[in-house]
RNA sequence: GGUGCUAUGGCCGAGCGGUUAGGCACAGGUCUGCAAAACCUGCUACAGCGGUUCGAUUCCGCUUGGCACCUCCA
């Protein structure tokens, strides 16, 4: 099996992946929390973690990939009472909580379907897991690390920290976390500030709301996460992934809550991406530079030039190194939305029947590509396999399309770009041609239309009749076809 | 204030102690009735100041700038 190199953050070092159970890879990514559509943030885990899912299964692993559904909700701190996100938005649209949920888990599901991103193995929802958690309160009480106050359970980060060392991931001492801690509603339950909820006690007006041994409430959002890496993965697992923003206090708290209450950190390969920047700056809905993924698909919103395609924005995120923060712009994505265009041209050429083949997670089998085409496709598999730095990947398979434009390849190196796209670009990337194949029946139809057209025109062409030629051209054109002429012949594509 | 990250050519974005990343844009050329596409060529950057080194964009220090987290956040 080809190594594979990740940055774990534990480390903060590039090390070789090792699997807890050979053959096997459990994972565990943050999900979303369901109150609001998805946006522009969403897509990159979104992208990144289904590419890890992707590559571990092509290298041969046998994945169990779980992301929750954070439909609990978290405390919102810039609400008026404390109240839980789904709640207040649950209230001001007079709708049931779980009517939200609902509603935005599937929006969140058609977003990561037009991504084409593949759906995890299981994705919990952290209110069907309200027992699990209680049962972990319990230990974590029993262990000494949490006490009650005024119906709620704090976690005892100072007496943890004697004990154990809070700060592993993130790299914070108590003292440093205690500097930039603000006085927030709530903190007087509380023994020390940086002391987090394990169950919050739920006031009157709070809609969601379980029964505990401590009263009705709702647990704390670190928990969920622990609770559920741990019942479908087990208690200690391979690869847990998030966005970096959760790295404190979400993920160290984490780490906290599963030594507390079992023993080990239990993750063993921390993987964080970075964040999506807007002309260098974080998102955020204050900013007004907050855009959905609905939104950047149709294109409406202010801040767009056009609408890009998911295959666009899934190709621009790969271009860039999961670590490194991304800055989205028009441009940008506009340069994203001519490569992809440009790579998917050079797999139509490589073949068409390559294309929509299911994927079979093995190497070139008893093809003699020429050694510069296999060093390519080495090199696309290497920089994968380093930290799955895709922008390498990508500078590799661009290697491979100009060879392919320049038309002089065998049929054997042919055949092995055609494997590498289909497996690779397409199984790994998960990168799909979005103008391949007429599948629908007006699709098929305009098929037929346009092969009279171009007939028509060709007609035109051998007479020389140049200004019928480009009276049709010109006429497609303002229907927003496009044709071209190439040797082969003519060929259209529609915007 | 604390913690961490970062500073690359017109834009996006890799990388590295000595070699062209790549994409987009731009310019010239080939091809073409024209256009588009494709192909070829050009554009050779690494914030500033010191240091280590035979040699630094790449390592170290300082300066300046940017960002993130510390508060829900992907």
């Amino acid at each position: 099996m080809r190594p594979l190199y990740l940055t774990n953050t534990l480390s903060r070092n590039k090390e070789l992946f090792k699997p807890i159970h050979e053959g096997h890879v459990g994972m565990y990514v943050c999900g979303p929390t369901v109150y609001g559509d998805a946006h522009l943030g969403h897509a990159r885990p979104g992208v990144t973690y289904d590419v890890l899912f992707r590559l571990l299964k092509y290298l041969g692993y046998k994945v169990r990939y779980v992301r929750n559904i954070t439909d609990v909700g978290h405390l919102e701190h810039d609400a008026d009472e404390g109240e839980d996100k789904i709640a207040k938005k649950a209230r001001l649209e007079q709708l049931e909580p779980m009517e939200v949920v609902q509603y935005y888990t599937e929006r969140y599901h058609e977003a990561m379907r037009l991504l084409n991103a593949e759906s995890p193995s299981i994705e919990p929802r952290a209110s069907a897991h309200i027992i699990e958690q209680i049962e972990a309160i319990k230990i974590i009480l029993e262990a000494g690390y949490a006490y009650e106050s005024n119906g709620s359970i704090y976690f005892d980060v100072r007496k943890y920290n004697r004990d154990h060392n809070y700060g592993v991931l993130s790299g914070r001492t108590l003292e440093a976390t205690l500097e930039g801690t603000r006085s927030l509603d709530g903190q007087g339950d509380k023994r020390a500030p940086y002391d987090f909820a394990l169950w919050k006690k739920a006031e009157p007006e709070h809609i969601m709301r379980w029964p505990s041994p401590w009263g009705d409430g709702f647990p704390g959002w670190h928990l969920e996460c622990s609770v559920m890496g741990a019942k479908y993965l087990g208690e200690e697992f391979d690869i847990h992934g998030g966005g970096m923003d959760l790295m404190f206090p979400h993920h160290e708290c984490e780490i906290a809550q599963n030594v507390a209450s079992r023993g080990t950190q239990g993750v063993h390969y921390w993987v964080h991406n970075n964040m999506i920047t807007i002309n260098g700056q974080k998102m955020g809905k204050s900013l007004g530079n907050f855009i959905t993924l609905p939104e950047l698909f149709s294109g409406s919103h202010p801040k767009l030039a056009q609408a890009y395609t998911p295959m666009t924005v899934r190709f621009f995120i790969l271009q860039a190194h999961y670590r490194g923060t991304l800055d989205f712009s028009n441009e940008a994505l506009q340069a994203a939305e001519k490569g992809y265009k440009r790579l998917m041209q050079a797999w139509r050429a490589l073949g068409s029947a390559s294309l929509h083949e299911p994927v079979r997670a093995n190497a070139p089998e008893g093809l003699s590509p020429s050694p510069e085409i296999q060093s390519v496709i080495d090199a696309v598999l290497d920089a994968l396999c380093d930290d799955l730095n895709t922008p390498v990947a990508i500078a590799h398979l661009f290697e491979a399309v100009k060879l392919i434009n320049g038309g002089s390849l065998s049929a054997d190196d042919k055949r092995a770009l055609g494997v590498l796209f289909r497996d690779v670009v397409g199984g790994v990337l998960g990168l799909k041609d979005e103008e391949a194949g007429a599948s629908g029946k007006a699709e098929k139809a305009l098929d037929g239309v346009m092969g009279l057209v171009l007939d028509a025109r060709k007609k035109a062409r051998e007479e020389k009749n140049w200004a019928e030629s480009d009276r049709i051209r010109d006429t497609l054109a303002s229907f927003g076809i496009t044709v071209k002429d190439t040797k082969e012949g003519a060929t259209w594509t529609l915007e």
